[in-house]
DNA sequence: TCTGGGGTCCTAGGACCC
DNA sequence: TCTGGGGTCCTAGGACCC
């Protein structure tokens, strides 16, 4: 039996310009040229758009200024989901320990292969080779101790590349790159460091953690620390389930009557109905999130007591929070209207009922047996219980 | 430059319970 | 009767990621 080693060597692939890379692949007119997806909003530019500027998540109309000879093209996302499949499925023949990260990306745990596939920079160089002759695609991976600096070297050897990590040389890696290369370091982030003239890894690093935590907060603070360090104890996790699942709508800035929003909502529970329906889950919170002409934003949330797959009470809580919101929103001008369900339980889950009154044996005498039964995960919602015991208790099965 | 469509996690206050 | 500490859940907002 071979243990494998809890430090890693993690990989972490990510394809590059994804979106884009698959459109080059399936037309040979696009290659070597700058293409961008996505007309109102560049989803993906290739590398030839990205050398002029163009960026993710730009403008459409700034994209085409900066690279006027691009080819746009529309999003075909079916193919990107078979792309992301197929190069997943390569993923899973080089290590069972494969935590996805979102439709382009992914950790691996290679430790405990060597013996029977070689060191982590084999492996990894084998990988970006199956993937071109599998899938067609270029991507990069990054080799390191931990999850995070697998995450920056990746970062740092984009496009097409390979970059390990070793382990004698991490902080000498880490120390001068610029913050905004860790991970959850973004706008805001980044300049609050850069107020406090922290400009670098290096420099985060030697700040203490309560400097950190005061500039950050908790959370934030404490996190930032850690990475500066290159300490990431988190392990490659597989099988981690879905927390949310959510569509939005753009709706322009023409003003929309009362119908037209409802159809909105309507449509919106409609597909979030199937798709929830089609994971095998059933949520408890329906969240509506809007944004206005000036860009500011509201969420509204309700959770109701019994886990739904229903689109008819998805619908229902939604219109509900949309009606008591409306009259703080009617002269904001509407822009957008997004739906997400979370608190997701299997749909699956036993519906048991426990029948007993107060003056019954004590609740949680009465739950210790169903934690028995069902294992010690198996109630989550022993407040609500307490509230109104008899209710239907969603259980998971071990 | 005026903007997509997905997600994750954290914070903070209030309600409520023991 | 008053007070306190610790905990969970819900709601709203915000930062960040691809």
């Amino acid at each position: 039996m071979f243990v494998s080693d809890a430090e890693g060597p993690i990989l972490h692939a990510d394809l590059d310009s994804f979106y884009a890379s698959v459109e080059q692949r399936d037309d040979p007119r696009l290659r070597g040229r700058p293409v961008i997806v996505g007309g109102g909003v560049v989803l993906a530019a290739s590398y030839e758009a990205k050398a002029h500027g163009v960026r993710t998540a730009m403008g459409g109309r700034q994209a085409r200024h900066l690279c006027p000879h691009a080819i746009v093209v529309p999003p075909r996302m079916a193919a990107y989901s078979a792309a992301s499949k197929a190069v997943f499925e390569v993923f899973a023949d080089t290590t069972p320990i494969v935590e996805g990260l979102s439709i382009d990306e992914a950790f691996l745990d290679v430790g405990g292969l060597r013996r029977i596939a070689g060191t982590a920079g084999e492996i990894a160089a084998r990988l970006r080779a199956e993937v071109a002759a599998r899938v067609g695609l270029p991507i990069t991976v990054g080799v390191a101790r931990t999850k995070f600096l697998a995450k920056v070297a990746s970062a740092v050897a984009k496009p097409d590349g390979l970059l390990i990590v070793p382990h004698d040389g991490e902080l000498a890696f880490l120390h001068p790159l610029p913050v905004e290369r860790l991970w959850g370091v973004g706008k805001v982030t980044s300049a609050k460091l850069r107020d406090h003239g922290i400009g670098t890894v290096g420099q985060v690093a030697d700040l203490c953690e309560a400097e950190l935590v005061g500039m950050l907060g908790r959370a934030a603070g404490r996190h930032l620390f850690a990475l500066a360090h290159n300490r990431d104890p988190r392990p490659v996790e597989v099988g981690r389930r879905r927390r949310s699942i959510g569509a939005q709508r753009a709706l322009g800035s023409r003003r929309r009557d009362a119908e037209e929003l409802d159809q909105s909502l309507a449509s919106l529970a409609d597909r979030l109905g199937r798709r929830l329906r089609k994971a095998d889950r059933a949520c408890r919170t329906v969240t509506l999130r809007l944004r206005f002409h000036d860009y500011t934003r509201a969420t509204r949330s309700h959770t109701i007591p019994e886990a739904t797959t229903d689109t008819a009470v998805i619908l229902g809580t939604a219109r509900g929070l949309f009606t008591a919101a409306w009259p703080t929103i009617a002269d904001r001008g509407l822009t957008l209207i997004g739906m997400s369900l979370s608190n997701l339980e299997p749909a699956d889950a036993v519906q048991l009922s426990l029948p007993f009154d107060r003056g019954g044996p004590p609740l949680d005498a009465a739950l210790d047996v169903v934690r028995d039964r069902f294992g010690s995960a198996a109630v989550t919602r022993a407040a609500l219980l307490r509230h109104d015991p008899g209710i239907a208790v969603p259980l998971v099965p071990d």
